[in-house]
DNA sequence: TTTTTGGTTCTGTATTTTCAGAACTTAAAA
DNA sequence: TTTTAAGTTCTGAAAATACAGAACCAAAAA
């Protein structure tokens, strides 16, 4: 074998460095299982991989190539799944300086920002529930109570539940004080 | 026309109660709105009609037949839209005595029940997130952290989010008494 | 300038889902 | 006993989804 120039040796080591990351077969395993959990969730099979392999991958940071590689899968998969996540905001990308690739991250590392928002998302429910209500027949007073009820609660709890996050954060940092 | 005899007087009694209620075009209308919401959190197209006709319909016991009718749809669609509703506890259902019908009803009625248990399923992700940390490796220790803190708010939400709902029921509760 | 990198978009196919329609089932009614 | 009511189950077709593979594209590197 040929001795190797410093570019050579460059390459090589961008060529590894795409390459580098390993999935042990425990992880692989686990990767699918979490996978169907996702997919129980109604997350698309390969959305659901990719999420698990960002959280269950050593390296938390995976370009779209390694992603690609390690996952056994094609260029359209990878790139329809990636954009759905990124808009779906269960995953977000970092950029390096001086590199064009993207670095994607499980939206797990901010979780707090974007949980919160999930949730209210969920109490968009509220909206046209109080719609169908408003429609209805006056004749059905028990029924249309529990639906108010129903929609009195969930108002309720969106507004009570960004307070209980942020009881628990300062909770956490008071722990933290006194530790 | 004949005069109709009592038998024949209670077959068209019950033949009218079969295709009695009907749906305005408001009603129908929102009806499939309210499907295209429950479609995009996940739910099949029949699923996500049945729950909204069960919500936005005047009369709020609807059987098979009445379903079936009012959404114009065959019967295995009904069957196998309501079996899966069911077993999801999306819809419930009464019986009267003496009535080999089944009255379905929006689960919207014993949501006070269905909701935690929903939540607490909804926390099941907890379980395989703790597994897929406890195999992650430890040099990435602020990726751990994030995930980390996580699964402990979900976890504390898990046991907040009960005392949430009987908060709200005490004061309910209390308002009426002043009230 | 040409080549490479990091993707996106298009085309087509295999799979899955979602129904309709008809045959079947089971308990009650006639 | 036969008939009816209230569904269930089976068969199959149409539509939607989930990909692979190849062509394409735009920016950066050579």
């Amino acid at each position: 074998m040929q001795e190797l120039n410093p570019d050579d040796e460059y390459q090589e080591q961008k060529k590894k460095s795409m390459t580098n990351v390993q999935l042990t077969q425990k992880q692989k395993e686990l990767i699918e299982r979490m996978g169907v959990f996702y997919e129980r969730h109604g997350i698309p099979p390969m959305e659901g991989r990719i999420m698990s392999l960002l959280t269950v991958c050593d390296e938390p940071e995976l370009t779209f190539d390694q992603i690609r590689e390690l996952l056994v899968i094609s260029k359209s998969a990878t790139s329809s799944a990636l954009n759905m996540l990124l808009l779906t905001q269960r995953v977000i990308y970092k950029t390096r300086p001086g590199d064009r690739k993207r670095y994607f991250t499980s939206n797990i590392v901010e979780w707090q920002e974007s949980f919160t928002e999930s949730f209210q998302k969920f109490f968009g429910v509220i909206k046209i529930m109080k719609e169908a209500l408003n429609q209805r027949t006056p004749n059905t007073p028990e029924f249309n109570g529990q639906m108010a009820e129903f929609i009195e609660f969930i108002e309720y709890l969106s507004i009570e539940f960004p307070r209980l996050y942020s009881d628990w954060s300062n909770r956490k940092t008071n722990n933290n004080k006194n530790n």
